[in-house]
RNA sequence: GCCCAUGUAGCUCAGGGGUAGAGCACUCCCUUGGUAAGGGAGAGGUCGGCGGUUCAAUUCCGCCCAUGGGCACCA
C-alpha cells in the first residue's frame, strides 16, 4: 500500500505495489510515454520498477540530464545488439556512457570498416523502429556465467567474475540480444531516435596495453533531433579552431616529416612565442625570480645521479661522441637547475632563491602521443625551482599559486580547475616528510580559500603536486601549470644551505612552471581566441593600404610612425584592390586596418576598420596611436 | 608503441594500369579601383619513400616514413 511522494510534493497513494510506469499513467498518458526511467528514493531504476514501500519518485524523462544519459547508455545496447545482429560472431564487452554519447567496445576476427559502420547505423534504425521492448532480470552469478559461456561470450564472463560479492547481477534483454548490465534502460528501443555513430577505433580490454585490442565503437545520442544538429555544428566550429589548421592559415608555424614532433616557428608564430616568454619575464622579474640558463646536453653520469637515466632512458635522446662519451639531451630543466644550487656556497640568506629558466627539453614521446603543437618532443617550459627552508614553503607554494591564477586571468582564462595529487604507494621518504609536503600544498590553497579537487595515490614518487587545469572559451580544459614539492633530486645531489646556526641543511625544493610548455601553450591560445588575438599578443596588429599608387609615400610614412610608436605593422601597397586587400587582412585576423585614399593624404589622416568589421572612420595618427596603447595595456580584451 | 584511415602543385581537393587535372596562391601584363575576391597570360608535380607484380605502376601488392582519429603513455 505504498504511497509515493512526488517532487512537487503531492502524495500518492495506491492499493498495491505498482510499477514507476503505472505511477506515470496514473499522472497522465503524456508523462506515461515520456517516463523513460524512474528515480525512486534517490536510486535511478527501470520503468518496470516495482515500487513496494511509501517512496519518493521522480519520473525521468529526456528533459532530465539523467534522462538523456539513460538514453545514451541504451543506445549503446542498440549498437551492441545490431553488431551482434549483422557480425553474430563478435564478441561484445563494455559499453559505457561518456561525454556527448557512448562507445561499445568489440571483439572481431576482421576490424570494422566504415562501410560496416555505415550498415550498423542503419541497422540501429531499423531495430529501433521495431519499438522490441527491453526487459530484465537479475540471476546467480552461476547462471549468469553458464549463460555467456554459452553464447561464446568470454569478456563477459571474466567481466561477471569481477563483480563484487552480494552485488545483483542483471540481464537486459531486447529483441534475440541480452547482455550484462547494471541498467538502467529505456523501456523499448522506439525510445531511442537520434543518434549517430562517429568512429570505429582500436582500444585495449580493461585499458591496459599488455591486453589485446579490441574495436571501438563511438556514437553520439540525443533526445532531440536538433540537439544531435547542435553538436555535430559545434564539432565543426571546434575544428575550424584546430591550431594546426590555423597555424598554417595564419602562417604561424608549421612541421615537417623530417622533424616528427618539432616546429619549424614561422615569423609571426615566433613573435607570438617570444611575446609570452618576455611577459612571463616581466612577472617573474615582479615576483622575485632570477633567470639563468644551464646546458641542453650533459653527461650520462648526471643523468644517474637524478634518476632520469633509469627511469626514462628510453625516452631520452642520447649521443655519443668520438671519446666516447655519452650524453644526453635534457629531458627537464631540474638536473641543471640543482646543479646550479649545488655551485658555491649558499647561505639560509639566499633563501628562498627563485631560479628559472626557459628550458628547452627533448623527449622521445610515443609516435602516437604527438599532436599538432599540443604534444611535441621537443619543447620549451618557463621553468623555475625554487630553493627554500621548510618554514618558507607554504608561503612559497601559496605566492606561486597567486601568480598561476593571476596571470592566467591576462589571457582571459578565469575558470581554474586546481588539483592535488597526493602521495602514491610506490614512493620514496617517510610519511612525516609527506604530512609536511602534502600540508603545505593544500594550506596554501586552503589558506587562500582556493576550492580543489583531491586526487589520492596520484602524486609523482618523491613528491606530491598541484596541477592547474584551464577552461578555454569553448569549454574545453587543459592542463598547463603544476607546483611540485619534490624530496627527491635535493637529496640525490647532496645540496645543503648553511644555516642560522652554521649547520648545513637540505634546502626544500618546489617545481613550478605556468605556462607548461610554451608550444602547447601557444596552440592552446590559437584555439582559445580562434586566431584573433587581442592586441598585446597579435604578431601583427595592424596593416596599413592605400588606395591606389598615388597614396604609396603618405602609407608609407604612416607606417614609419606606427613602427616607431612601438606598434606591429604591415604595409600593403600591391597593385590590388582596397576589397581585396581588405578581404585578405581580414582572413588574417588583424586586429586594424588603416586604409589611406586621397582623402587622408589630403588631411593628414588615417581611416580605421577594426577586425570586428566596424568601420571606425578617420582620424589623426595621434589619436590613433593613443588608442592603440590603452588597448594594449589592457591586455586580456580580444573581440 | 598498438588499432584503423589517409598521403596527388605552396594550400584545398578531383582523378585513376597506358608517362597527371581544377580552384585559390605565385610571376608578368592590363586595370588606379573607397571598406570581404577586377580581367588576361604564364610558371609550377619523380602522385610520401623503397621494393614487388606487369610489356607498362601515381593507380595493384608488400615494407617503411609521416599525418589524422582513438587506445596506451605524458618524469
Amino acid at each position: 500500500m505504498p504511497d509515493i511522494r512526488l517532487p512537487d510534493g503531492s502524495i500518492r497513494s495506491f492499493a498495491q505495489p505498482v510499477t514507476v510506469a503505472e505511477v506515470a499513467a496514473s499522472i497522465g498518458a503524456g508523462l506515461a510515454r515520456a517516463a523513460l526511467a524512474g528515480r525512486v528514493d534517490g536510486v535511478l531504476v527501470d520503468t518496470s520498477f516495482l515500487i513496494e514501500q511509501n517512496a519518493d519518485l521522480a519520473i525521468v524523462t529526456d528533459k532530465d540530464s539523467e534522462g538523456l544519459e539513460v538514453i545514451r547508455h541504451s543506445t549503446a545496447h542498440l549498437l551492441a545488439f545490431a553488431v551482434k545482429s549483422l557480425f553474430p560472431e563478435a564478441q561484445v564487452t563494455i559499453g559505457p556512457v561518456i561525454e556527448n554519447g557512448f562507445y561499445y567496445d568489440f571483439a572481431y576476427t576482421r576490424p570494422f570498416t566504415p562501410d560496416d559502420l555505415e550498415a550498423i547505423e542503419k541497422k540501429m534504425a531499423e531495430l529501433a523502429k521495431q519499438d522490441i521492448p527491453v526487459s530484465h532480470r537479475v540471476v546467480s552469478r552461476d547462471e549468469a556465467i553458464a549463460f555467456f559461456k554459452e553464447q561464446g561470450e568470454h569478456y563477459k564472463c571474466e567481466l561477471i567474475a569481477a563483480i563484487p560479492e552480494g552485488e545483483k547481477i542483471k540481464l537486459y534483454t531486447e529483441g534475440l540480444f541480452t547482455d550484462l548490465c547494471r541498467g538502467p534502460h529505456v523501456p523499448s528501443t522506439g525510445r531511442l531516435k537520434v543518434f549517430k555513430l562517429m568512429k570505429v577505433a582500436g582500444a585495449y580490454w580493461r585499458g591496459d596495453a599488455k591486453n589485446e585490442m579490441l574495436q571501438r565503437i563511438y556514437g553520439t545520442a540525443w533526445a532531440k533531433k536538433e540537439d544531435l544538429e547542435a553538436y555535430l555544428h559545434m564539432l565543426e566550429e571546434a575544428e575550424k579552431r584546430d591550431h594546426r589548421k590555423l597555424g598554417q592559415q595564419l602562417n604561424l608555424f608549421h612541421m615537417q616529416d623530417e622533424a616528427p614532433g618539432a616546429v619549424f616557428w614561422h615569423p609571426k608564430g615566433w613573435r607570438l612565442f617570444n611575446s609570452l616568454i618576455n611577459y612571463m619575464r616581466d612577472r617573474q622579474e615582479e615576483a622575485g625570480y632570477v633567470e639563468v640558463n644551464t646546458p641542453d646536453m650533459m653527461d650520462r653520469s648526471l643523468w644517474e645521479i637524478s634518476g632520469h637515466w633509469f627511469n626514462y632512458h628510453h625516452h631520452m635522446y642520447t649521443t655519443t661522441t668520438e671519446d666516447e662519451r655519452v650524453y644526453a639531451l635534457k629531458p627537464m630543466n631540474c638536473p641543471g637547475a640543482v646543479s646550479m644550487f649545488a655551485q658555491g656556497l649558499k647561505s639560509y640568506r639566499d633563501l628562498p632563491l627563485r631560479m628559472a629558466e626557459f628550458g628547452k627539453v627533448h623527449r622521445y614521446e610515443p609516435s602516437g602521443a604527438l599532436h599538432g603543437l599540443l604534444r611535441v618532443r621537443h619543447f620549451t617550459q618557463d621553468d623555475a625551482h625554487i630553493f627554500c627552508t621548510e618554514e618558507q614553503m607554504e608561503g612559497e607554494c601559496r605566492d606561486v599559486v597567486k601568480l598561476i591564477l593571476d596571470i592566467y586571468k591576462d589571457f582571459g582564462f578565469d575558470n581554474v580547475i586546481i588539483k592535488l595529487s597526493t602521495r602514491p604507494e610506490n614512493r620514496i621518504g617517510s610519511d612525516e616528510v609527506w604530512d609536511k609536503l602534502e600540508g603545505a600544498l593544500a594550506g596554501a590553497l586552503e589558506s587562500m580559500g582556493m576550492p580543489y579537487q583531491l586526487f589520492p595515490g596520484e602524486g609523482a614518487f618523491y613528491g606530491p603536486k598541484l596541477e592547474f587545469v584551464l577552461r578555454d572559451a569553448i569549454g574545453r580544459d587543459w592542463q598547463c601549470g603544476t607546483l611540485q614539492v619534490d624530496m627527491n633530486l635535493p637529496e640525490r645531489f647532496d645540496i645543503a644551505y648553511v644555516a642560522e646556526d652554521n649547520t648545513k641543511k637540505r634546502p626544500v625544493m618546489l617545481h613550478r612552471a605556468l605556462f607548461g610548455s610554451l608550444e602547447r601553450f601557444t596552440g592552446i591560445l590559437i584555439e582559445h581566441y580562434a586566431g584573433a588575438f587581442p592586441m598585446w599578443l597579435a604578431p601583427l596588429q595592424m596593416v596599413v593600404a592605400n588606395i591606389s599608387e598615388a597614396q604609396a609615400d603618405y602609407a608609407r610614412d604612416v607606417a614609419q610612425k606606427l613602427r616607431q610608436a612601438g606598434l606591429r605593422v604591415e604595409l600593403d601597397l600591391r597593385n590590388e584592390k582596397i576589397n581585396y586587400k581588405i578581404r585578405e587582412h581580414s582572413l588574417q585576423k588583424l586586429p586594424y586596418q588603416l586604409i589611406v585614399g586621397d582623402k587622408e593624404k589630403a588631411d593628414n589622416l588615417v581611416a580605421v576598420r577594426s577586425r570586428s568589421g566596424e568601420n571606425l572612420g578617420q582620424m589623426s595618427l595621434d589619436a590613433f596611436i593613443e588608442r592603440m596603447k590603452a588597448e594594449t595595456a589592457q591586455k586580456r580584451a580580444a573581440q
